[in-house]
DNA sequence: GTATATTCATTTCAAATGAAATGATTGTCA
DNA sequence: TGACAATCATTTCATTTGAAATGAATATAC
């Protein structure tokens, strides 16, 4: 592995430089990939369901008959993405799609029952996924850490645009 | 508003199901893009920056004279996302490129003094940023977050594959 | 009632992304 | 020394991404 590069390297000091080891938006950044490759290794070839896919399917697990602007809003993706999401679903048997009568503009969405089983499945793994994550720390970790997201989000809210 | 969709929604339970606001991959992930708009905002209009060059940029603060790889081995990135942050850091005068005399495989960076400049001016817009944030969390919450983080990653390593 | 504005889902388009291929250089081993 | 493997940075290519444009449907204002 010789030296590295040279010997005359870091020349910069380590005190009044900003050390993104320890900067919050490089963690959680760096968390948040972690988590989805690992999780995503474990579904992903064998579901062959992406991240986006596995959002969608989640939330109509609680919610259903439910339109893409109700996904959209609620979980952290833009239309388009909600929409191509929706579409590899449907096209794959997973998802219904029917016009809303009430309003035509809304597309009605719903779990088929073999999506349900795929939800099942992916819900049990998940589950397991996170738990052993949490294993791995103190009691009390995961309120905690939801405690304190819940804060740093709050805090960053007002100064956010418009929004939509 | 209406009444949103319809009336028999919701029909799945609460109970078994899983819910996405209290999973900690989603969670991760949306507090991360959270926190990289926020943070975008307040400095890729006016700095012309991208989140990848940010990164570098930072990098090169704490150590001068170190390759492409010294890098994207530390900050998350592929080899490809680094290569281009530095070709346009490069362009545009903020870092220097040099080819290493001991191993010409190896590039040699280096901020230059209007590199140094905007990061600095960078630095500083990042740290009060993220006081202001650590503003709205009780004390020592900044500690237990990264001891969390850490704690979580050393969790996920041990089971990512060659990871290179 | 008609014209205008708004809302929704989708599509389009340019940019970003990452896996794999490439070319150049260095290390290894006989 | 020479053949082969390994390493580095870059490029290529297919995919993903999100902003903005589009078209359809509904709401609002006059």
């Amino acid at each position: 592995m010789s030296e590295s590069s040279g010997m005359k390297t870091q020349q910069a000091g380590e005190d009044t430089a900003l050390a993104l080891d320890a900067f919050l938006p490089y963690r959680a950044a760096r968390l948040a990939t972690a988590l989805s490759r690992a999780l995503a290794a474990r579904y992903e070839q064998r579901y062959d369901i992406s991240v986006s896919e596995w959002r969608v399917l989640v939330h109509l697990t609680q919610q259903t008959e439910i339109s893409v602007r109700d996904i959209f809003t609620r979980v952290d993706m833009d239309r388009a993405r909600v929409t191509r999401a929706v579409q590899r679903l449907a096209a794959r048997g997973y998802v219904s799609k029917l016009v809303n009568k009430d309003d035509r503009r809304l597309v009605k969405l719903a779990l088929t029952t073999s999506g349900m089983a795929l939800a099942s499945e992916l819900s049990a793994l998940a589950a397991s996924f996170e738990a052993e994550i949490m294993a791995a720390l103190p009691d009390g970790s995961r309120d905690q850490l939801m405690a304190q997201f819940n804060r740093i989000e709050a805090a960053i809210a007002p100064s956010q645009p418009g929004s939509e």
